[in-house]
RNA sequence: GGUCCGGUAGUUCAAUCGGUUAGAGCACCGGCCUGUCACGUCGGAAGUUGCGAGUUCGAGUCUCGUCCGGACCGCCA
């Protein structure tokens, strides 16, 4: 029998650690990104879990070193951190290199690289890059992507549980679908049928009654045939849930504290990432321009080619010249549509008794794009039966879920926010699958 | 599901009206370079032009088929 001690858990040093150890011998590990060879010697870059840093091969020994070190290779390196000055800001952990005593091969490549990674953009067709993902994803450019979505999802989490939420990871596997509308995908479950969740909406509406105030961040699975830069076939999705609302500006207003939070969260600590993706960082809005579908309607008519009004939703073209209109009149690259007609929301949204025949829903939109849809949920048993029976469904199939309603919920309300759209329209990319790890769409199902 | 667009070296792209041996950058290989940071410099290798048929004296280029992909729309986050 061996024991296993708490507390020795090895953690790689920082890049801010590494720039408190100038004038002091360091051990650090990573993989090398790019040797710059020289006639003296050469500098090597290696990439690190949180960055790159630059060491110095030099000297006695070089030679030895140099001869069979080739890129992605694993090393540990040893050696004395000097202050240097590093032009490269992405190479700059506190204006420190490492001037190389020891170097340490512990794994190398079987095959050399199709890409160049130590380019400073990756110059690689999607389809090549999608293909390529797990190597890809290596250049710094590349993953800084995905460690912004993490932000957000750090601040999304962070703020929810400051503010009482309690998170919950609900099933995706599920006998029928949520929402109608999306196309959802059959999966064999040993002798039925069941379906990949499109969303954890019912999920969400039962936890209020558990715990008043529920979050998740989770996939979903939409099974809509859409071929285009801003859909995918496996999204992720943050929603919330919270009850006690008076309506869906109460949703409304805990988002934009959520987005002030999220975007200082990502300026605080995500700033290398942002200056290496030369992000644009829309100033955390102290509120947020609201407009119903129909004013919305009238501001991109009146900017556009075509009369909207009467349409029961965005399309694409709006949103994008509605967001300008915002951005332009009202200085917020944010806006809020509320008032979406009944018809074209699901069966569970509360309509809005002011307002006849629309609801107390909202989408919000950045950048020309939709990343939130959300509302005042149904809370009443009799409400939501008979709203049921006039869509067409039987609440009998929906027994399991009613149970929330049938035994008593507060006022609630809630919303879901697509990770990899936010992401992509706070980055400036085109195409979501950037700031999807492995994209799931009509054509691809791999890596 | 609809409408457009594309496929040429490892990779990103050129190639004029259908006309010589399909070119260039990066990567790669070899040399040179005392601080690079998209290092520089000299040389080299690298191609079944997605696949198949057709038109033509001649096809990367035109036609048809086929496979793969991209963009937009519908729909959605």
């Amino acid at each position: 029998m061996t024991r296993v001690p708490a507390g020795e858990s090895i953690a790689p040093l920082s890049s801010g650690e590494l720039a408190g150890k100038a004038g002091q011998t360091a051990t650090l590990s990573g993989m090398v990104m790019r040797i710059r060879r020289l006639s003296w010697g050469a500098f090597v870059i290696l990439r690190r879990h949180d960055g790159l840093v630059q060491c110095i091969v030099s000297g006695e020994g070089s030679d030895a070193i140099l001869e069979n070190l080739t890129e992605e290779q694993a090393v540990v390196v040893t050696g004395l951190v000097k202050e240097a000055a590093i032009k490269d800001p992405s190479i700059n952990p506190g204006n420190i290199e490492i001037q190389v005593e020891s170097l340490t091969v512990v794994s190398s490549p079987h095959s050399r690289s199709p890409v160049d990674l130590s380019k400073k953009v990756l110059d690689l067709h999607i389809d090549n890059n999608l293909d390529l993902r797990p190597l890809s994803l290596r250049h710094p450019v590349e993953r800084a992507r995905l460690r912004v979505a993490e932000g957000f999802c750090r601040g999304f989490r962070d703020f929810l549980h400051q503010n009482g939420f309690t998170e919950i990871h609900t099933p995706k596997i599920c006998l029928a679908g949520a929402e109608g509308g999306a196309n959802i995908f059959p999966v064999k479950y040993f002798e039925r049928t069941a379906f990949l969740a499109q969303s954890p909406q019912f999920y969400k509406q039962m936890g209020v009654g558990i715990f008043e105030r529920v979050f998740e961040t989770g996939p979903v699975f939409r099974a809509e045939p859409h071929q285009t830069s801003r859909h995918v076939n496996e999204y992720t999705s943050l929603d919330f849930e919270m009850g006690f609302i008076t309506d869906h500006t109460d949703v409304m207003k805990l988002e934009v504290e959520l987005l002030r939070h999220s975007l200082e969260l990502l300026r605080a600590e995500y700033s290398p990432e942002l200056s290496l993706l030369a992000v644009e960082m829309p100033e955390p809005p102290a509120e947020v321009p609201c407009v119903t579908l129909a004013e919305a309607h009238a501001i991109t008519g009146a900017m556009g080619e075509r009369d909207y009004s009467g349409e029961p939703d965005l399309d694409p073209e709006e949103e994008r010249l509605l967001c300008r209109y915002a951005a332009q009149e009202w200085g917020c690259e944010f806006v809020f549509v509320t008032h979406f007609p009944t018809e074209k929301r699901p069966f569970y949204t509360m309509e809005d008794p002011d307002a006849p025949g629309t609801t107390r829903s909202f989408d919000l939109l950045f950048r020309g794009l939709e990343i939130t849809t959300g509302g005042q949920r149904i809370h009443v048993y009799d409400m939501q039966v008979e709203k049921m029976i006039r869509f067409g469904l039987n609440p009998d199939d929906f027994s399991d879920y009613l149970q929330a309603h049938q035994y008593g919920l507060p006022p609630h309300g809630g919303l879901a926010i697509g990770l990899e759209r936010l992401t992509a329209r706070l980055l400036g990319v085109e195409n979501i699958r950037y700031t999807t790890m492995f994209p799931r769409d009509v054509k691809r199902l791999t890596p």
